[in-house]
DNA sequence: AAAAGATACAACCGCCTAAAA
DNA sequence: GTTTTAGGCGGTTGTATCTTT
């Protein structure tokens, strides 16, 4: 009873991928598209497990990866989107094109970690090191800033769409959305900032989290700055 | 130049959920 | 309804490469 495996585990290669298997991996990919990782090794010729296939296509083999160093603007963005998403590194990885949740993962494992904690934050928390205070800006509004060099400032927003006559099918629509996250990046942020009002009421982050009192709460100093927000309907709370 | 230590990243492991048998 | 696996995810490890001593 129940589906039969994939592949005889003993009879699969582990290991660093060759270049030949590599390429049977990619012309089959190439010819048939992505589909059924289960069935894929043997179609192909690999003598690797579907779930290895998969890996190894999504990380290293697919055509759309970015490669190369990471820019300022995408650090800023993950330690963006990890402050609010927590270690969800494929919700991440779907916010920056071209890369992958593996890649982001081990590139916050050993640059970003390291940045911030030189910079006196907690990778975790995102929040001041104890006893590490004096050593990095607190700003006025609660947030910290990272020697001026990064702006964690953090809101849920709805994507953006092009505004027009809002008929109430669409109104429907877009309440019952669910803490979903703007589509805008800080390259991006030039033409696609929301603004709270898009969608009527919206709420910052930190009331969704229960944190109106907070100093850190500014709803109400949303308007215009092009900086990456984040905002959620009360109706998906 | 060699050894030791640090770093980067590909790949694996284990867990969870949904789907297939 | 139950069992088993695929697919997907985050955590961890292994090892090649780079840097420091």
């Amino acid at each position: 009873m129940g589906r039969p495996p994939c592949c005889e585990k003993a009879h699969t290669n582990k290991g660093a991928w060759t270049k030949e298997e590599d390429q049977r991996l990619i012309s089959y990919i190439k010819a048939n598209g992505e589909g059924c990782w289960r069935s894929l090794p043997k179609a192909a010729g690999l003598l690797r497990c579907g779930k290895s296939c998969r890996l190894r296509w999504i990380n290293y083999l697919r055509p759309d990866l970015k490669r190369g160093n990471f820019t300022e603007e995408e650090d800023e963005l993950i330690i963006k989107l990890h402050g609010l998403l927590g270690n969800k590194w494929s919700l991440i990885a779907g916010r920056l094109p071209g890369r992958t949740d593996n890649e982001i993962k081990n590139y916050w494992n050993t640059h970003i970690k390291r940045k911030l904690i030189s910079c006196g934050i907690d990778p975790q928390t995102h929040r001041p090191l104890v006893g590490e205070k004096q050593q990095i800006g607190i700003r006025a509004t609660g947030f910290t800033t990272y020697d001026n060099e990064l702006n964690l400032d953090l809101s849920i927003s709805l994507p953006y769409v092009q505004p027009q006559p809002a008929s109430p099918s669409i109104q429907a629509k877009i309440t019952s959305s669910t803490l979903s996250m703007a589509a805008t990046t800080t390259t991006t942020t030039t033409t696609t900032t929301t603004s709270a009002t898009t969608y009527g009421q919206s709420v910052c982050l930190c009331c969704h989290l229960g944190l109106q009192t907070s100093e850190a709460c500014k709803c109400n100093a949303i308007q215009s700055q092009s900086v990456l927000r984040y905002y959620a309907t009360l109706d998906s709370m």
